[in-house]
DNA sequence: GGTGGCTACTTACCGATGGAGAGTTGCCAG
DNA sequence: CTGGCAACTCTCCATCGGTAAGTAGCCACC
């Protein structure tokens, strides 16, 4: 009784302040840590294999890499394409959605590396205060 | 004995792709799923008190709710201020920091909003390609 | 022809994290 | 002295993330 067919559209009507909206979902999709990692990296490098990847996001492990490219791959954000040579190559970039994420993601990472300095003074700040009260 | 791990260098050293920076773990904070909607509610609707959140971010358990508040305020991006009635009444509302973190959280909620239904069709696409293959 | 190596995963195990919900504190009305 | 409100705080349990070892397919080397 509902025309669902205009979602293509706008905004329609999600809402992430609504649980069990899919919106929040995605919303926590995008911006897990790891999420917000790879796709930073295949949007400045371009096409990238497995191991690539893992050397330049250091520090994550190899299933949180296959399953985070997983669930980009699943969601069209990233395009995974295997070359059938041996050993195996394995290639993995943005699809056209996933590029339309770089620019909302680096607002995000530039916002954290410009205010870095003041979140770590406010922190000290914290640590000061609660000394003082107990 | 004060093991103060002074961060002397300006902000320009950061790097989110290395191990161990702070930046990583900043990035990881704020692109939280909570953080991001408590983040959101207080900037749309100013002041808020504690039980006035928890019934906008519908699912939110308290628990989460006063452990994402105290890491906010600790980040300096929230400020909590306690009016000392009967009963009691807890007040927050964004720092200027927490504003300056509102453009880039739009951009990412407006993304997920706009692209909701690419994603959704991406979803179905992967797993319509799964039942075939698998 | 058996061994080792390459790439891209999987799997097993375990400590940390998140959700549900009951308990706590402080104070005042009844 | 019991009940109720606001804002937590605590406990239990399921899921998640990290570590590290194992797997599969194929080929070069011995």
């Amino acid at each position: 009784m509902t025309t669902v067919e205009t979602v293509t559209d706008a905004t329609s009507s999600w809402d992430p302040y609504e649980r069990g909206c899919p919106s929040r979902d995605l919303l926590d999709r995008i911006g897990d840590k790891w999420s917000i990692l790879v796709l930073g990296e295949l949007g400045e490098h371009g096409t990238s294999r497995f191991t690539e990847l893992r050397k330049r996001l250091s520090g994550i492990s190899e299933k949180m890499l296959t399953q985070t490219l997983r669930a980009l791959e699943r969601d069209g954000l990233v395009l995974r394409t295997v070359h059938a040579e041996v050993p195996v190559r394995v290639e993995y970039e943005l699809t056209p959605l996933g590029h339309t994420l770089r620019g909302p993601l680096r607002g995000l990472t530039e916002w954290s590396l410009r205010h870095m300095a003041e979140v770590l003074a406010a922190r000290e700040a914290y640590n000061a205060r609660a000394e003082q009260t107990g």
